[in-house]
RNA sequence: GCAGCUGUAGCUCAUUUGGUUAGAGCGUCGGAUUGUGGCUCCGAAGGUCAGUGGUUCGAGUCCACUCAGCUGUA
């Protein structure tokens, strides 16, 4: 564990992060099949790939301290459009000096445009050619959302990597709707791009929609990559397709997006989905698996997953990973976090989504290193082998009892 | 002591004038969760309807007694 995170039990200042003007690049410093590792650079920091960005949805990460987070060796994390601008309202973070001051992160943030959102959120929503109309889940208030307000929200938070408002389509769904979506999504992706104009240092990023239907797929990549944005991310997956659906279409994309700009995948994943498409080429993730699993008691560790509000940790001492550097994982037994998690404490959400969220960056550590080294697919077999035989022991323990 | 009220799942309660296999919420035991509502969803287990006896073709339901709890009263 980093001691500047527990020094004194204490959560310390976090050492200033002088903004270095400059500009927004990606290099990718080695590559192992389709995978590749590198670093972003922008003037807030930089971001080493491939990445996983937690999400702090309201300028937070839920039950994490912002130092704990980059601790734990998080580069970037994610913001949002759609819930800062119900609350508290894009003008007044911009009033109070900005989004990473707001939060205290002076880091890279990465901003969703509140597309997504607006379809898993939001009540009546109507979308047309201008944008989305939708009534907030907060308090049933109505807003109009469009491609041109989108970008100004993100720029009024300070984001330093904007997203451009698209529509993602649930799956499964009919393919004139897939197709319909992913072409307002790209008629969209140009107005962004107006829209952002030219920013020094900053970058928006279009994103690549069309379900899982190949040539949609195609087609959204070919006409993307026409507007020369900074970064191409890979939208509306992980959306209720299998995996297979999913990493099929990851194999599709890849060769029509630039090696030389980074690849986002958004919203992925488990660390299964994040692993395989590593494989596959992409440098940037983002998921709530971590943090809301930690919040419902579920706990992410490199011997799988374990679950625990489930009885058979009642009485076990062991902490979840005795060998790790993160003090959530070694220091508290499983009987203590059951407990917390059963009695619903704060502190339980807050262990377990340490775990999780330590888990996911080391994973993440793991794979830049294996790529560095050229033995990804070594490694992989590795992971996924300790996962096996860490859920195999728990089954045993289980039938045991 | 007497009178009244109450007794159904671990808990809080339903169960139309007696009529198929007594239900719900919470809790328990599992599962799901992918560009975050600490939200939510799915499945399972769990009952001698306080007990005994009676009336009836049929009783959680009606009657008697016993037990337990609550309230009032001398």
């Amino acid at each position: 564990m980093d001691s500047e995170t527990v020094a004194n039990g204490a959560i310390t200042k976090p050492k200033d992060s002088p903004v270095v003007p400059g500009e927004f690049t990606f290099t990718v410093s080695k590559t192992d099949g389709r995978a590749r590792t590198g670093e972003i650079r922008m003037p807030r920091g930089v971001i080493r790939t491939p990445a996983f960005m937690p999400v702090g949805t309201a300028a937070t990460v839920k039950a994490m301290y912002p130092e704990q987070v980059k601790a734990l060796g998080a580069d970037v994390v994610l913001g949002n459009t759609y819930h800062l601008m119900l609350r508290p309202g894009a003008e007044r973070v911009a009033r109070l000096g900005g989004l990473h001051a707001f939060m205290n992160w002076p880091y890279p943030i990465l901003t969703d445009s509140g597309g997504f959102q607006v379809m898993s959120l939001a009540g009546l929503r109507k979308i047309d050619e201008t944008g989305v109309r939708f009534q907030s889940h907060i308090d049933g208030s109505r807003h109009v959302l469009t491609p041109e307000r989108s970008i100004e929200i993100q720029g009024l938070l300070g984001s330093d990597i904007q997203m451009q408002l698209d529509e993602c389509v649930k799956l499964p769904a009919e393919e004139r709707v897939v197709e319909k979506a992913m072409y307002l999504s790209l008629r969209w992706a140009e107005r962004c791009r107006v829209a952002f104009g030219e920013q020094p240092g900053k970058a928006m990023f279009g994103i690549v929609q069309g379900g899982t239907v190949d040539r949609l797929r195609i087609e959204s990549a070919r006409e993307l990559v026409g507007l020369s944005l900074k970064g191409y991310a890979i939208g509306g997956l992980a959306v209720g397709e299998p995996q297979s659906d999913m990493l099929r279409t990851l194999d599709t994309v890849g060769p029509y997006l630039p090696t030389e700009k980074p690849r986002y995948l958004m919203g992925v994943g488990t660390p299964d989905d994040i692993v395989q498409s590593v494989r596959r080429g992409v440098d940037m993730f983002d998921c709530v698996m971590p943090t809301r699993a930690g919040r419902h008691g579920l706990a992410y560790t490199r011997f799988g997953r374990v679950n625990l509000r489930n009885a058979r940790h009642a009485e076990a001492l062991e902490p979840l990973d005795p060998q790790s550097s993160c003090v959530a994982s070694s220091t508290y037994s499983r009987a203590y976090l059951h407990h917390l998690v059963r009695a619903n404490e704060i502190l339980g959400m807050m262990l377990l989504t340490w775990n999780n969220l330590a888990y996911y960056q080391e994973l993440m550590a793991g794979l830049r290193k294996a790529i560095s080294d050229g033995r990804l697919d070594d490694h992989i077999a590795e992971v996924k082998d300790c996962w096996a035989r860490g859920e195999a022991q728990l089954a045993k323990n289980q039938s045991a009892s």
